[in-house]
DNA sequence: AAAATATATTTGTATATACAATTTTTGTAG
DNA sequence: CTACAAAAATTGTATATACAAATATATTTT
């Protein structure tokens, strides 16, 4: 992916607006790929990553706030994304007993199945977006990602 | 930023998986800085790219369809984006008279003048993002974007 | 030249997201 | 104990985005 290229611009962009719009490009490359192999199971992005939440709680609940603090994107409305898994069967909800005002979260067996399967799915996506990159690349990718 | 300490999962993550991930949580830091710095301004991230593209053009009008092509983000609607700066009076529109099918956007003085202001507070808040980045690290960083 | 096809844009609609206001419950100061 | 403040979630609303269908003009085919 080559940001003059796309941006087809002759005069040269400084380095930190190159190295902004250059991410920026990767990442909606990323997102187009990810939300169209989600897009047979019918969840978002979003969604999907709530369900992983979820399981990596192995059984305990987690309630909205929670959530939302471990979400890759924040988002306000939790409520309303927990609705659609719920509608699909992929969670369940109930009203804390302990503290009435917080709700536990919990996936469901249909759930934990379906993440099985998008699992797969996912990690297949991945593969094919970082194909070009070797373990190193990626090790160092990863080590400058982490100074942001 | 890391990604272990956010997403607070024990067992550790496949080198693709983290990396993805790693890559979508700063990308969703540097978005929210970058709509907070533009909300001033009141456009946004992508109406503040097609500005620069049409700024780009040095009079030269652009038709929608290569202003779709050269944005950062796609999408299908280009006409309500540019309806936004429209009615902002960053930009003009006309019926293309060689091709009646196209129209021709050109930015205004006006468009350019809000423009300078926003590229002041954008380079801000580019090195406020890239502050603990090295140049050789950015220019590594540029390496490895080009190879998605 | 009429019909079919392609190009460029616009519009409709459903869903997603951001932000503010509201509701419900709990905790705390006087 | 009452009044007030804080916490947690929900709802309302405006805007953004994705996707499909529709419209208008131009080009090509027969």
């Amino acid at each position: 992916m080559n940001v003059e290229e796309i941006i087809r611009t002759d005069k040269k962009i400084p380095l930190n607006s190159r190295t902004i719009i250059h991410f920026l490009l990767v990442n909606n490359k990323i997102n187009e790929h990810i939300s169209r192999i989600l897009k047979p199971f019918d969840v978002s992005l979003q969604q999907f990553n709530v369900l992983r939440i979820l399981r990596g709680r192995k059984g305990k609940p987690a309630n909205l706030s929670t959530l939302n603090e471990r979400m890759v994107t924040k988002m306000s409305n939790t409520t309303r994304l927990v609705d659609k898994l719920l509608s699909k069967g992929y969670v369940e909800r109930r009203v804390c007993p302990s503290n009435r005002r917080k709700v536990e979260i919990t996936i469901t067996t249909q759930g934990n199945n379906a993440l099985k399967k998008m699992d797969v799915a996912m990690s297949g996506v991945e593969k094919e977006i970082l194909k070009n990159l070797s373990t190193d690349e990626l090790e160092q990718l990863n080590r400058l990602l982490h100074k942001f």
